[in-house]
DNA sequence: CTCTTTAATTCGAGCCTCAAAAAAAATAGT
DNA sequence: ACTATTTTTTTTGAGGCTCGAATTAAAGAG
């Protein structure tokens, strides 16, 4: 239900809408943004003028390649010096983090390599922490300028985006990452899925081709999805993951990650590729460590027509399909992006996926439906993560009127 | 986006709030109004007059059974005699008509048979507008007081609410229902799939067990389901209807209605357990017209532990709770209601229903899913139109300052 | 140096909500 | 019977917000 409005909600409302689009357009005059907004250009002013008061904003100066008559305009963007934002993105055995200054450019990346699964979650949050901090100090970034730390995790996270409740690439559970991290950085700190944070990036990055209804399925040592419906992203009711490597294939079928069979995962994850090209079984034990030479082999066999390598990709291709037929059946279908190195089959999974997603009922055709692949699952991730950081601050500002949020220590 | 822009959109949700409350709540005083909103005693006045003055609402006479001392609450209730509301359910060989006062309750019903499969789509239309007006004279209700009229459809319906896409109880595809009935009826009409409408009702009725996330799942000639997540329903991009029968329970698998193969409901409605049960065969053309008889005669030889309509039971249980678990996966659980004369097969259903869902991923335990059974659908799709013609009407008195939106021939 | 054009700002009107004060309508007590 | 008390509702004035119209600012055109 709508909440209560009051007057100063109008004032929020409105300032949050122009945010929201100079966020999306990088800069924009005060004319335009009245004609984006249907706000009229008094209350542009208003709303704008508090805004590069407090310095949040700031007066671009114009490219004055437009020899018009008249006043020129402003264009305003957001002032880069005001924030920085923090990216931390945790995988299987590696962390990469990143710093982001308020306008989204990034102005400092590193990444690491350690154990996470044999580590205990003490010390791999330590690690986490002063990694990070390490990348600020180098970076010569001081805390202070810091207002958001976003991360990204392999793995399902609670849908308040405080912690990481299962993770294929921790051994313990419930990592409890916001409130560990919080008083260290002494800022907010969210814990996003890494598939919601590479649709995130695709939403920002190519907005005509993916934007209210879509979704990014990376395939890699596991299958994961972020989902687009109605310009939402679709979360559960208390996880934040649209699990779509575990809607279920093959009733009772081949063994998954998650200990339960026939998942989509069991038949269209890596492991589940390279167990079946290996002739391993179905049931047997899923590898967590195979390696991109391993995986670059059987694409290369199944190019050379090798039946079992074939057959392996065909099989990845038909449940990802399926799955896709009954999502489709539930929301209709959309585009689809395909993340991670699993896409370096692209040509090798098309079809069988079009083939298994058949007609649907309503006869649409299976061809309307777009599928891009990106073999880069990396840069999507730390995107997102970014986006979703300042997009964080920007409700900060407009919700606590511009004033710093620090956690307490 | 949010569009909250003007001083007078403030007024509008406000209104449409203390409007909402009233309708759940059927009647209250104004302060209880303030406390449930969250708005000033002094804003609930003003909204209310209004309202009042526009005999919108009425004042109830108190029930007086407080021996309170301080001045007497007055309660407020919506005016019966402000509206009324028109629904019509359209099934296979089978409409029924209601009407309801603007307070919701049911002033007339009839229902007839005629032969929709053969009839056609002008006939059809002219059917249920000549039966739907024939019941407003026998109800003695002037067509002054119609505001909108809900129609209740099997089938798949367009996100507008305007037709029927797509229905197994009529040859023709594309029923233009609200094009062709407003003209006739001079009043709204809106177009709705009956599983919506059952999770409506149900929503409405029982808020404590099904509110912001359930679904209802209709089990008789085919298996619909009305899906409600976050606190909404949950729609197609095109279509209204989230065809949870239509998902893939076995890939290849048995004949479906729709002409695919391997959906649920190939497994799980009444022509799929029919033809298990009488060896007919998965791929054998499904069966629209089984008698209750049949059904019936099939769940007694279950209970008499026949093997084979046993087994057509654990079948169908299978196949719904396959989907559950996929729609688990994606959406966390939620509590269920099983609706329709499929649910007469409650105790054959459950168990295997349960087994199939398994344990999830995040380690749910399966019994924690709550599921209801309801055999009579009628009055629920019933009900639900009720409710839904009614929030129309309460969003455009709302929206258009309460004039009359009638429909210019 | 003035005219025209376009952008941005200023100002008063008109809403809306809210808190505080006032009024209304009952019961309780003497 | 009459006053005090209690609770609900209404009235009133303040403050915030957006909007349209008028005004000011900042260019190019002639």
């Amino acid at each position: 239900m709508a909440n209560i409005v009051r007057s100063d909600d109008v004032r929020t409302q409105n300032r949050a809408k122009i945010m929201a689009i100079l966020r999306m357009k990088g800069s924009m005059s005060r004319t335009k943004l009245a004609q984006y907004t249907g706000l009229s250009a008094a209350t542009i002013t208003a709303i704008t003028a508090d805004l590069l008061e407090r310095n949040v904003l700031l007066r671009k100066e114009a490219p004055k390649t437009t020899n018009s008559r008249g006043r020129p305009r402003v264009t305003l963007t957001f002032n880069p010096e005001f924030a920085c934002v923090g990216v931390i993105v945790l995988q299987l055995n590696h962390i990469m983090m990143s710093i982001a200054d308020y306008q989204g450019s990034t102005i400092f990346t590193d990444e690491i390599t350690l154990e996470t699964t044999t580590i205990s979650s003490e010390t791999l949050l330590e690690k986490l922490a002063g990694f990070f901090l390490a990348g600020m100090r180098t970076a010569g970034i001081s805390t202070d300028q810091l207002r958001h730390v976003a991360v990204g995790v392999q793995g399902a996270t609670d849908i308040h985006a405080t912690k990481l409740r299962w993770s294929p690439i921790i051994q313990h559970q419930e990592l409890q990452i916001k409130q560990s991290l919080e008083p260290v950085f002494r800022v907010p700190v969210s814990v996003h899925n890494d598939c919601n944070m590479i649709a995130q990036a695709l939403r920002w990055n190519e907005p005509e081709l993916f934007h209210s209804d879509f979704a990014a399925i990376l395939l890699s040592q596991g299958i994961g999805m972020g989902l687009y419906h109605n310009g939402e992203l679709v979360q559960g009711k208390r996880s934040s993951a649209t699990e779509f490597g575990h809607m279920t294939y093959i009733p009772n079928g081949a063994l998954c990650r998650c200990g339960r069979h026939g998942c989509i995962e069991a038949y269209a994850s890596e492991y589940a590729i390279y167990r079946n090209a290996k002739m391993l079984g179905d049931n047997s034990e899923p590898c967590s460590d195979i390696s991109q030479n391993d995986m670059d082999e059987i694409i290369a066999q199944a190019h050379n027509n090798v039946a079992l390598a074939k057959s392996s990709y065909d099989r990845a291709g038909s449940a990802i399909g399926a799955g896709l037929a009954s999502l489709f059946a539930l929301l209709d279908p959309f585009p689809i992006a395909f993340v991670g190195t699993g896409s370096k089959a692209k040509d090798l999974l098309e079809n069988s996926i079009r083939a298994a997603i058949g007609e649907m009922p309503m006869s649409l055709q299976p061809d309307e439906i777009s599928m891009l692949f990106y073999e880069d699952k990396n840069p999507l991730i730390s995107d997102g993560c970014a986006v979703t950081a300042l997009i964080e601050v920007d409700k900060n500002i407009n919700s606590n009127n511009g004033k710093v949020l620090k956690i307490a220590v």
